[in-house]
Parts: structure tokens; sequence; C-alpha cells
DNA sequence: AATGAATGAGCGTTCATTCAT
DNA sequence: GATGAATGAACGCTCATTCAT
């Protein structure tokens, strides 16, 4: 894995082979996994000859590394958007979430190659997962220190803990969603599940 | 993918190969990943000669069978007897995430291997691991249930839901913990997390 | 082994590798033996890389199945253009044996892995393999049955067995001369084999 | 393959291991073959372990050299035996034909392994097959030489090719027989098939 | 003599990558 | 830029053979 130039000056121009490349990656991998896949699969899906992915990565890890750098960057800028929109920290975590669940229901490849390649790479493009979290963490960060402020959200939290604590939840419900083929829809667990991040599951004792 | 037919006979012993080379194994696909981790590798690092591997295991896949199906199983089972120590529903699920955390930390190699593998394989060994998740899964049931009937736990909850949100929790507090190099004591977080679980991050406003 | 598909369009060419790695499989396999020959030892003849060869064919049993079917069939069109030269059966049971020694002693290779493998190869590729005989044994059928009308050919004659009878020794006088190194011109063995054919070893007594 | 030392002393003894051995690789070698025969199966089928049989043989290749040297030059001298039992020389190559037939019939394992590997062994263990072909090819000399001094037999022979012209016929109708899986009685075409050798297949035109 | 666990060389095959066109 | 035929390193796996017991 190498650190991306960046979409090439060429693919710039048309909305060309960079991106039809690219996402018949994603739809590749997403299908066979990563290393189960081969540049001749993604070439075909693509529409491209084999040689020609080399002119825009510079290998086949460099295509993960992409799709980690803008694919999912996209996404979670939408995320931020998102977050935007909503005035209280409340409302913004159940914005976040929502969203969150939205986008990974509407693309589905994006979605298995997301979850399943995150955990995986380790040592290499590290860098890069970790720069996304700190994206996610920092969303979260943000909603909770205004949550605090607003009196809605408990004051004695170790934030770190909290990011964790939410995005364990929210990846492990688009999993089963994917592991069970996608049947229901995944958005319509947003709210139960942003209720349990807010209320737990404890009874409110008097 | 094949059903393991158990350890065989000759691996009862006590410096016996089969067991050498599954830790070997296990250490082998934690560093490298399952797919990039090659039989001479294991072999190398079991002290035996590539194969030998076969004389244990019928193929490469096999051996993560064999992991999933016994290192592992093996592990849910103190689990469900650490949960049996405690009496009322909050101190079940704090014993079951604290020993969670425990034989995470213990077994580095496993925490990795199982987190690593458990979100790839798909159609093949599906069937282990679903079955595995669903030991888990069947003893958060077991605890929210007594829970509400105590009291202790509200009663108004999907529990399909609160699964998903316990397991995404600890696996997430697992896995920062792994990419950070297990650096700090993830038994520590236990508390914290089964706090949040418990009361959620909402402040109680009367 | 496989229903070959035909030579590839690639392979229409003249200085085409189809037709390199073929010959270079016939004369290995002839030297050492279809399973004692490696793919390396081919495409080293071939003077193409391993991997080349898998561009071409399906598996090294293809490559058997394509020497059957092309390279064998084209020798045995060539019989019945022979035997379509003579008149009567005589003559043409003389051309078809002379041109059968003929051909076997222009390509050596062909003619051991012809006689090597073809008693051999039971399940696969048998279909290709009686079928190749059975164009052989039409011949054979058919000559026979002319002679009968012609008189020239005894009548009480169970046909099945004349064409072992006859086959039977052709190939062993190819096999007689293949062990002993070609040193002699097996097409002279033609005249006196076909004589034996006809008149038999008694002799005429009155 | 390697000059055989002839039977091991230990198993002149009891009709032991060493024959077990043989049988067993016989049946194996007919059935799969010799190269896709395992020693493991071989030793399965004889019951034995599979280090028992470096014991009595040299290595896989010198079971097949001791199965041509012992077991079917038996069965060669039977045919000498045989060919005793007749007085003038038609009968004695009826019977020589037809004991040939019997006892390929009688022992189908080492029917299909003599006309499958027969072809195939070259340079190894050729004197071998050179030598039992030797015996094959005295006897038919001396009936043939019998035959022309009782007037039965043409004078005008080439008596290397009769030889194969004989042996051809014969293998050949024993390797169709072998393909149709046996379901007819061999030993029924050994009249006809001499009654061709000895008339040939032409009409007597006065 | 007999065993069978262990060995490791060697195989067929795949596929990321290159480069002449 | 674009191609895709060609490459060859690397892999999983088999199995004849050895040797400590």
């Amino acid at each position: 894995m190498s650190i991306p130039q960046g979409v090439p000056i060429s693919a710039k121009g048309k909305n060309d082979k960079y991106h039809r490349i690219l996402e018949a990656a994603v739809k590749v991998f997403a299908k066979f996994g990563f290393h189960e896949s081969t540049i001749s699969q993604i070439a075909r899906e693509a529409g491209v000859a084999d040689g020609t992915i080399y002119l825009y990565f510079k290998n086949k890890d460099d295509i993960l590394v992409h799709f980690f750098n803008f694919k999912t960057r996209q996404v979670f800028t939408r995320f931020r958007e998102e977050v935007g929109q909503a005035i209280n920290a409340v409302d913004k975590l159940r914005n976040l979430v929502r969203r969150h669940l939205e986008e990974f229901q509407k693309d589905r490849y994006m979605a298995v190659l997301y979850q399943a390649e995150t955990h995986r790479i380790r040592r290499q493009a590290e860098t890069q997962i970790r720069e996304m979290s700190k994206l996610y963490l920092d969303l979260i960060s943000a909603i909770v220190e205004q949550g605090q402020q607003e009196g809605l959200i408990r004051k004695d939290l170790y934030v770190g803990l909290v990011k964790r604590y939410i995005i364990g939840g929210v990846d492990e419900v688009i999993n089963t969603w994917l592991h069970s083929d996608g049947q229901y829809d995944l958005v319509s667990m947003a709210d139960p599940l942003v209720d349990l991040f807010i209320q737990g599951i404890g009874a409110r004792n008097p």
C-alpha cells in the first residue's frame, strides 16, 4: 500500500476510467473479497483492459487505498453535512446514525467492502483507516460536548469510549443487516438504536 | 471448508503436533491475515515440515475451521461459566463483558484473528461463525430477559437490537485496543462500557 | 479432461504459440510419457513461459485432448482419402495399412504418444479415443463388406473380430518398430502384413 | 527401475508379505493405473504398513518390474506347457491362443496392467519386456517352423512379422474385451481368431 | 521384522504486473 | 492513452521415501 497521489489529472476531466474502475473494483471486491478478486475481473467489470488499470492505480492494493480515501471519505463528508442540519446534540446524533445507515443501505457494495476490509488491513494503510475513524470520532466528540453543554448528555463520560460505544453499535447493526442479505429496512433501525445510545437499557428506578 | 472430525487421536498427547500447528497457524494468521499466510510460514512457525500439516488438517481452510471450532468455542464456554457466577442481570452483563475483554486481552492472536476473519468469511464456514455468534446472542438474550423480570432492565426493548448494540460496543472496544497495539489495559474498559450499556449517554433530567 | 473448444482464434497465425505448444507437448509426452512430463518441460521445449500454456490450454489434460482431437484426427482423415484412391477391397486395405505405417513413421512423436496413451486412458477422454478408433473400425468394416461383395473376401467372417485382427497386427508392427528405435523402414512391412491378413499363414493344401 | 534380485529369501518360506504386496499392487495398479496409484493404497490393500513395502521392494517402480518378472513370466511358462500338449502346429497355435485368452480372462487385474503398462515403459525395464516378448516369440517361431515342416504352414513367411501379426491380434482381442468391461466370454474368441491367423480373410478362389 | 509419522522435493496452476504494439 | 498476450514467482498440496521406535 502506498500513499495515494490523488485522482490522476486525466481523470478529473470526464467521469472517466478512473471512476469506472474504482466502482467496478468495489463491486467485485464486495462480491468476492479483496484477495479472491482478480485484476481481470475488475477490468472486465469496468470494461477496460487489464493493463489500463495500471495507468490509474499503482497496484491492486492501491485500489483499496483509493477506495478508503475517496469513496468513503465522501460519505463521511455527508455525515458532517447531515449533522449540521440539526440543532441540539440528540438530534445531531440521530441524524448522524440515520444518515450512516442510509448511505450504507444505498450502496451495498461499499457497505460490504467497508465492513469486511476495515478489520483486516492492519499495518498497511492503517493510517488511512485511522484518519477515517478520526473523522467519525471528531463528529461524535463535538456532538457529545455540545450535548453536555446543553444538559442533554451526561457529563461523566470518557468520550473516547463513547465513540467506540456508538460506532460499535452502528457497525454491528449494519453487519447483521448485510449478513441477512439486506432483506429489511436498515434505516428503520436508526431511531431505536439512538434511543438505546441515549437511554441505555437500564430501567429508570425512581 | 469442511466439517471437522475433532482432534485426531494422535493429538491427544501433550507435546503434540496438532496443537503446535494450530497455535502456530493462529499466530501467523493473526500477523498476516489468513490469505496472506502461507503453509510454509505456519510449518516453520510450528517447527514441522509443510507436509506434516496435512496429516492433521485437511487443507488450509480446515485450520481456520478448527480454530473457530475449538479455540474460540472454548472461550465462549468460559463466558457462560462467568455469567453463571452472577445473580442479577446487570452483574451478569458486567461479568460477561469483563470476561470477554479479559480473554481477548490474554490471547491477542486469537483476538486479532477472530476480529479480522469473523467479518470476512461469508459463504464458507459461515455456519460455524453464525453458530458461534448465536452462543453469544443467546447469552445476552437470557440476561436481558432476566433483567426485565427483575425490573433492572427496560421492558420496551427490541431484544434483537439490544444484542447488536452490546456486541457492537464490545467488539469496537476490542478493535480499537488491537489497533493501538494493545498498550493499555483492555479490561479496565469493561465497567465504564457496561455503565454505558445500562445508563446510556443521556442525562437524567427529572 | 474437457471438451476442446477448437483452436483459439489467436492461434490461427503461423508462428503461433498454440501449435508450438502442442508440438512441444507431443514431443515431451512421447519422450517421458504423459504423467512423467511436466508443464515446465513443455514450456521450455516450446520456448514460452509456464503460464503461457494456460492461455491456450485449460490444463495439462487438455493438451492431450487437443492432441487426440486434432493431430490424430487429421491423420485419420488422410487414411480415408487413401482408401478412396483404390478400387477393390484388397487394394484398399493395402493402401490403408501402407498409409498408416507411413504416417506413423513420418511423425514418430505422434506414433509413440498414440500407441502409449491409447491403451491407458480409460475413464477420461475415453470418448475421444473410442471415437477415433471408431473411425478406423468403420473404414475396415466398409472395406471388408465391399470385399465380400466382390468375392475377394470370405463371407463367413465375424466382422467385429476381423477389425481387431487387423488393427492388432498393424499396431503391433508399429510398436515393434518404435521399440527398435525405428532403425528400419516401417512402410516396407505393409505389403507382407497385408498378405498375411489376406492369406493367413496356413499352407494351401489342395 | 532396477534389475530385480529375485524373491527375497524371507518370502520363500510362507506365502507371505511379498506375494500379498505384489497381488495388492497389481490390483491397485489395474484399477487406477501405475502413476495414479499410491504406496499407501497398495499397503492398505495388502494389509501392511507403508514402510513394510520397502522391505520387499526397492521402490514403486520395482514393484512393476517384479510384476513383469514373476507374475507374467509364470503365465508364459503355462503357455509353453499348453503348447506342449498338442502335436501339430495348428493345434499348438490354437492351444496357445486359447490359453492366452484363458489366463487373461482369469486374472483381469493382470490383464489390465499388462496391456496398459506394456506399451508405456520404455527405456526403463525395457529389457524385461523384451525378454518377455522373446518368450512368446520363441514359442511362435517354434510353432511356425514345425508347421512348415509338417506342410501346414506356408514356407514363404518372415517369422518376425508373423509373430507381431499373431501377438497383435490376440492383444487387440483382449483389449477390446477389457474395454467392454469383460461382459462376454473371451475364450470363445480363440478359435475364430486362430482360424483367421491360419486362413486369412481372403476368399479361396479356385 | 514391522510400523506409520514425518519429511520435503516437486508438481500443476493462478494471477499481479509488464511492455511491445 | 490503451491494449492484452506474455511472464514467472509463488502458492497449496501430494506422495514416495526414510527412520526412530
